[in-house]
DNA sequence: CGAGTCCTGTGT
DNA sequence: ACACAGGACTCG
């Protein structure tokens, strides 16, 4: 479910209330949750203080700190995770931490596909992901872009080439951008390869400031549900007019994903 | 590049 | 009963 928007309105909702407590505890009800060994994380955990809650593409990235030495908590909310503050554990609860001043965060995740992991040393895994999409500019952007042969859509996905877009928002840009999901990246002009470039960075901040995009589960973490669903002109789309020129929207398959498009305004 | 896997819930 | 779902890994 939570893309970058997603993950970044969490973030926020969280940040304010764990920084600078302390981990008492946390249990895993699922232990496959927990990558690596749960109770040995488990006990890694307790007593470590959150010095800083972020984000790092999707992943929301927890720095901490016990006895003067640093380590890292990662959680990934893949298709169906939510983090709530102070609420009561339910069924779909799979894993729960208890922190100083009587905080707690439950770990709510439906399909069991989110994944926690702590290490001592900066995650490798998020070490691997590419640039920030807010972050990289035009030129690199463009540069990045014109070496890869891969479909536009499949590489939008692909986060090492950045880190952050998912199913929705790769849509949503490459409709903005007014380019076809299948055509290969390096056949994309620096013109056009600007006006996407623009168009990720478009959508991706006008989602935050609608607190994400809520179409089934995704809250955050305080149970709010976001708004940019009212926003979106293709994800979820087929068969509706386009909101430029009327065709209908269509949907295929790319890269094992559902793609919206239009196919008028973007032409291969 | 595609297919299968991990999972549960919802809608047709 | 079947298709589909904001993700990502592993395999051939």
């Amino acid at each position: 479910m939570p893309e970058l928007p997603e993950v970044e309105t969490v973030k926020r909702s969280l940040a304010p209330h764990l920084d600078g407590k302390t981990i008492e505890s946390v249990v895993f009800y699922w232990p496959r949750t927990c990558l690596g060994d749960p109770d040995a994380t488990s006990a890694q955990l307790a007593g470590q203080r959150i010095d800083q809650v972020g984000r790092h593409g999707k992943y929301l990235l927890f720095r901490l700190s016990k006895h003067g030495r640093d380590s890292f908590l990662w959680i990934h909310l893949r298709m169906t995770g939510n983090l709530l503050l102070n609420t009561r554990p339910g069924p779909h609860t799979r894993a729960e931490m208890f922190l100083s001043g009587g905080t707690s965060v439950v770990f709510h995740d439906i399909r069991k596909f989110g994944k926690w992991q702590w290490s001592r040393d900066f995650p490798e895994r998020l070490a691997q992901l590419g640039p920030e999409p807010l972050e990289i500019d035009a030129e690199d952007f463009v540069r990045r872009l014109a070496r890869r042969s891969m479909r536009l859509k499949a590489l939008l996905l692909d986060q090492e080439f950045l880190r952050g877009l998912g199913n929705i928002y790769a849509d949503e840009a490459l409709f903005r951008a007014k380019l076809h999901p299948e055509r290969s990246a390096a056949s994309v002009g620096p013109r056009k390869a600007r006006a996407l470039h623009k168009a990720i960075r478009d959508v991706l901040q006008e989602s935050i400031s609608a607190g994400g995009t809520s179409i089934n589960n995704y809250v955050d973490g305080q149970g709010s549900r976001g708004y940019f669903q009212l926003r979106t002109q293709v994800y979820g789309k087929a068969g509706e007019p386009c909101a430029n020129c009327a065709s209908p929207v269509r949907r295929i398959v790319v890269a094992q994903r559902s793609t919206h498009y239009c196919p008028r305004c973007q032409r291969r």
